[in-house]
DNA sequence: CGCTAATCATTAGTGCACTAACTATTTTGA
DNA sequence: TCAAAATAGTTAGTGCACTAATGATTAGCG
């Protein structure tokens, strides 16, 4: 059985391996956790102030539209977008167009948050002890792999059809 | 304190920031993705797979030590093991020496599943189309971005500006 | 027209990750 | 020695993210 060679590799693989995808997951929660408190002072959680740029960035959009901007399914952000409204910060309303869509607009209290959160990029910058030539760099790095996942997704799926 | 040379990069900055985060949770959650068809053979989620490398390198481990290893609370692992227990791959007893601590132990069908996982991690590699360096190199640049959050925590917290 | 396709949003169900509160064991120190 | 503090693990509760199934509306085509 011990191919010389190769089973070595193998076994620090196990190791290696661990360090990608890992180092990664930890990574993500690590920064989101840093996040947190500075949110916390505008009463958002992460995945909410995603939304939140969202809209700061044009109001009436569909509940697809988000989710395909923030590469997240429909039904994670229903429940999100109540949560949103119930805070006060948009409003859900059938489109007029299309009664199947939903015209999810900013409220006064969402568009004036907008103020608060101008703030939160430096602040996380400093929080970091990033500049933003580092922060560009780490940003080509997580694009270049999720441009990596998704040939995955279309080249090694079903070969066989 | 509104820099005046700042200020119009601010509102780029709400959008450029969406990148640095943003980018990160996407790529996060676009790689553990790719991993699931694989770990589906396996019949191991993505947490459930790191927690078994850790059992892999070292069989038995208290809740503590593993939880320490991968960085997340004992309360997240606690779940988790059970999950395994039921899948068989691990035992739960107390440990000898120290009555409060828990013994979590391979069984023969956990540690015979480790045959099958040495697979994993080459066939990740061809599915991302990456290479062992610059695996690497997005390693080393987590690593940094884990130990900023880190100084974050512990510097920028007490000091009220 | 009317029937089928496709599209949009939501709900149900599973699993992760966190905080806070709780039980059960040590360990400690007055 | 024996009560208080520390440690180990679990449970409860909230929120995210996904898949699959459902309900409602629109678009397409004979």
């Amino acid at each position: 059985m011990p191919d010389p060679a190769g089973t070595a590799s193998v076994d620090e693989d196990l190791l290696l391996e661990r360090q990608l995808c890992f180092a990664l997951t930890v990574a993500s929660r690590s920064v989101v956790g840093a996040y947190k408190p500075v949110l916390d002072a505008l009463g958002l959680t992460h995945p909410q102030y995603l939304v939140m740029l969202c809209l700061w960035e044009s109001s009436p959009r569909s509940v697809r539209d988000i989710s395909d901007a923030l590469a997240q399914e429909p039904a994670t952000i229903s429940p999100l977008l109540r949560r949103l409204e119930v805070a006060g910060h948009i409003t859900r309303q059938r489109a007029e167009g299309d009664e199947r869509s939903l015209a999810v607009r900013l409220t006064a209290s969402g568009a004036a948050l907008r103020q608060k959160a101008t703030a939160v990029p430096g602040t996380m910058l400093a929080r970091l002890g990033l500049d933003r030539e580092e922060v560009a760099e780490l940003h080509t790095s997580m694009m270049r792999l999720i441009a990596a996942t998704r040939s995955a997704d279309n080249g090694a799926a079903s070969p066989a059809s």
